[in-house]
DNA sequence: GCGACAG
DNA sequence: ATCTTGTCGC
């Protein structure tokens, strides 16, 4: 039976981890380079993607890796790729790209062999960018490894070079009336890591948003808030539902068929 | 001992 | 990330 737990790193694999971040760090371009993100309406922007990991509940091994393709700006879903895989690295704050990001560039060379037309222009994850304790969080090595623009979109903030969940920030956070208010997060070292965002009117929690690759912070915000129809930006909610169901489907009942409603519980691991 | 901790 | 019930609102 495989493990339902992943182990926690050893000192050396941190160490190896951080080096590698390192290297690739030095290819992270933050900056424009596509001449639809210097246009006010995004001309010339057609496809958006968007990815994310669901995990089978009460097992941390065993995940849906998704990539979906929207159409910009009618944010209708193109491209859906979800796959089944076994995360073997353990989840640590800072290390998260290790455990995640392997899947999701498997899913975009899968995209690139089947449907190279569909390739996106830009990729929203879910996740920091720059935001991060060594400014390569996994929007940005997702960008590095795949070569296209990635946006850096956390639900939750890292607090890193200083930013902290105190009474400022919070008191900012109350600050942001409207849908697309928004204020920067400036870190101690003075350096801008990323865009508070209230992404929907409806929602007073804010996201957090931060350059991946090559894009600004300017185009990167104002191109996930042209995204939200709810909180989260479509491309990273569609790849979120569909992966979450996608699990749901293939593993609540062995036998497939919708399982019951209340009721279920998998135990039985026959022993010898 | 207490707080932090993207997903 | 996932575990969880009801609840308030359109």
């Amino acid at each position: 039976m495989a493990h339902s737990e992943t182990e926690p790193p050893e000192e050396e694999t941190l160490r190896r981890w951080e080096r590698k971040q390192a290297q690739l760090k030095a290819n992270v371009i933050e900056e424009d380079t596509e001449e639809w993100q210097k246009d006010s309406t995004f001309a010339g922007l057609e496809r958006v993607g968007g990815v994310d990991l669901s995990y089978a509940k009460g097992n941390n091994t065993i995940a849906c890796a998704s990539l979906v393709v929207l159409s910009y700006p009618d944010l209708e879903v193109l491209y859906e790729d979800c796959q089944m895989v076994t995360v073997s690295a353990p989840y640590v704050a800072g290390y998260l790209a290790f455990r995640e990001a392997p899947f999701l560039v498997e899913a975009a060379q899968r995209l690139q062999e089947r449907e190279p037309g569909l390739r996106p222009q830009v990729l929203l994850v879910d996740g920091n960018g720059v935001l991060h304790h060594r400014g390569f969080g996994v929007a940005c090595h997702l960008g590095v490894l795949t070569g296209l623009p990635c946006i850096g979109v956390a639900k939750n903030l890292l607090q890193v070079d200083g930013l902290a969940k105190d009474e400022l920030h919070k008191e900012q956070i109350r600050d942001l009336q409207m849908g697309g208010a928004m204020f920067p997060l400036r870190g101690t070292s003075g350096r801008v890591l990323g865009m508070a965002l209230r992404s929907y009117n409806k929602s007073t929690k804010p996201i957090y948003v931060s350059v991946g690759h090559r894009t600004c912070l300017e185009s990167a915000v104002r191109l996930v808030q042209s995204c939200c129809r709810y909180r989260i930006p479509e491309p990273i909610r569609q790849a979120d539902i569909r992966s979450r169901e996608y699990i749901r489907k293939n593993l609540s009942s062995p036998l497939g068929g919708t399982s019951p409603g209340p009721g279920r519980k998998e135990e039985a691991e026959p022993k010898h």
